[in-house]
DNA sequence: TTGTACGCGTTATCAT
DNA sequence: ATGATAACGCGTACAA
């Protein structure tokens, strides 16, 4: 890399062309005959030149480069959210990579309106998406009002401004609620955290199938504060120990449903005999746990390519309208 | 974002000093009066500039970017490695937002040295860390090579020229090793892939350990092909119809070990009692997997931020040294 | 089809 | 301590 760099000018020397016909040339432009594109290509090549991004990037409106914000911090030490939106994340990428858009990965200091605004304007990038709507609603809504380009990853709700794309959360937790009425359960679960809204739409969407039963469903929820799989197990300890154990459990997670299930391991029951329980995401890990984790599926690399497409669209100013990933349930051991 | 971009001369003229003077004072530059600079923060701050990123990175030399290289390929689908590499992930993306770098993540187009040079050539980021080393030696060697920096997790050998920051693998398989010799283990199964560097290392050290023992043993290697769970547990599942079982067994990680571990259960095989298994990276999950496994922990904050201070040091053209992480034996349920 | 001239927004150099 | 000026490398308007 210590070769002086090359520059279009010295391209258009090399080439004894000038400077504007080798950009032309380099970005496809028809109006340059086949054979100086030849002689300029060549040269380029030969020569290893590059085109300056920067310099581009300045003469230009865009940047081409999204922001992909992820929430790290439920993902250090102990905390263990789903490495599902890692698949999320590479299914992002991978999208974008066709479209010829770079990938920042944003800095932990991405915080308030402000910073993610300043990242716009000293066009780092041209936009966001959001790889998890956690409590960031208000947020997102006030960046969206701003005009800050941003898709998220998520559940939606009538007032839901913003382009979303997600699970079809309720229709999941309204899969759930079928295998456990189908099972005539009747005492059920939910484990999550009623600030997600995507958590909400799944609970609501059980709530929906109970209310199908011809019988009577008892109905709990099991709140989770923090995301550190010793909380979940504990949590659910303590629920096992003050009450009766429930006969059908929906988390909120495939890993949450792990950590639940070795509350109840030690509790000494077991599952499809004493309880039916239902992950969400189907990990990797999902199919291989013991027991073999039943769980809610959605495509992820459909996902990544959707949220890619819906924030080109924003970029061109086409409110595009937000999109629901179909999800179904896999019924395996538990 | 649709309000017309204020620039640097728009700050001057509102601020009433000249655009250079307006430069200084947003970079902190000491000659630069403390009464005109928080005029001029002032001036800025209530019309929410921000620099322009692009003209300053064409302006000056660098560009405060790093890539970071993922191999993605192999968490897709069935795939699973790791999740271990996310939590490299994000030590990394900590440690270079506090010294102010941006950064990109590879594109999954990143392949041959071409790709990767150009990136540089093209001033969109300085250099690279890679995350994982693979079977790639080759390549970040010629890359080394022709100068481009780069810093890379993963092991290293006596004529590895490039900067590598990595868990001491070595000691891992060693440790391993130990306790397979302190608990009378007599038939050793190792369980990688010899193309990885890392891998080797760890075999290395886990042989070493064994040739202290006072006794007999026999050692085998299960070399896996592809990194899906099922060619895990059916290499396993495989060579326990076909042979002995092992009373001893080092998998290169825990997820790797996980999958083992179903193939034993299955063959009605019970830790402790029949095997002690040693898995790799102490995941999130390994804690909380039936049975609890035991595993070798590093420290993959500190990795990454080193890896970030190594790189630093390498674009400054001080040629860090190497460096090896801790590793540490956590003993569990296996 | 190709070339000339200019501007994108910043920082560096030099002068004051 | 501050200001005038140039230069970074590219794409675009316009002219030829």
């Amino acid at each position: 890399m210590r070769k002086k760099q090359i520059t279009m000018d010295d391209v258009a020397r090399l080439a004894n062309v000038s400077k504007p016909t080798v950009s032309r040339a380099l970005s496809g432009n028809p109006n340059v005959t086949e054979q100086t594109r030849e002689k300029v290509l060549a040269v380029a090549r030969e020569h290893g030149y590059a085109v300056n991004r920067n310099a581009r990037k300045l003469r230009e409106k865009h940047t081409n480069t999204v922001a992909v914000v992820l929430d790290f911090s439920s993902h250090r030490r102990d905390r263990i959210s789903d490495p599902f939106i890692y698949e999320l994340l590479a299914g992002v990428s991978e999208a974008l990579s066709v479209r010829n858009q770079d990938l920042l990965l944003s800095p932990p200091t991405l915080t308030n309106v402000d910073s993610y605004r300043d990242l716009v304007m000293s066009r780092v990038v041209d936009g966001f998406i959001m790889l998890g709507q956690g409590a960031n609603d208000a947020l997102f809504s006030e960046l969206h009002e701003l005009n800050v380009p941003l898709v998220v990853w998520g559940g939606k709700t009538d007032d839901t401004e913003y382009c979303t794309v997600g699970s079809d959360n309720f229709l999941g937790g309204y899969l759930a609620g079928e295998r456990f009425v189908t099972n005539k359960c009747k005492d059920v679960l939910y484990v999550g955290n009623s600030e997600h809204l995507e958590l909400r739409l799944r609970r609501d969407g059980l709530r929906k199938a109970l209310n199908t039963a011809h019988y009577d469903i008892k109905f709990r929820e099991l709140e989770i504060e923090d995301f550190s799989f010793s909380s979940h197990f504990e949590s659910m300890a303590r629920l096992l120990k003050k009450s009766s154990a429930p006969d059908a459990i929906f988390t909120y997670s495939d890993t949450a449903g792990m950590a639940v299930i070795n509350a109840l391991n030690e509790h000494g029951l077991e599952p499809i005999k004493d309880y039916f329980l239902i992950g969400y995401n189907d990990i990797a890990q999902a199919s291989h746990f013991s027991p073999r984790l039943t769980t809610i599926r959605q495509d992820t690399f459909l996902a990544g390519s959707l949220l890619v497409e819906k924030f080109m669209s924003v970029l061109n100013k086409n409110n595009p309208t937000s999109s629901t990933i179909p999800t179904e349930l896999i019924v395996r051991g538990t």
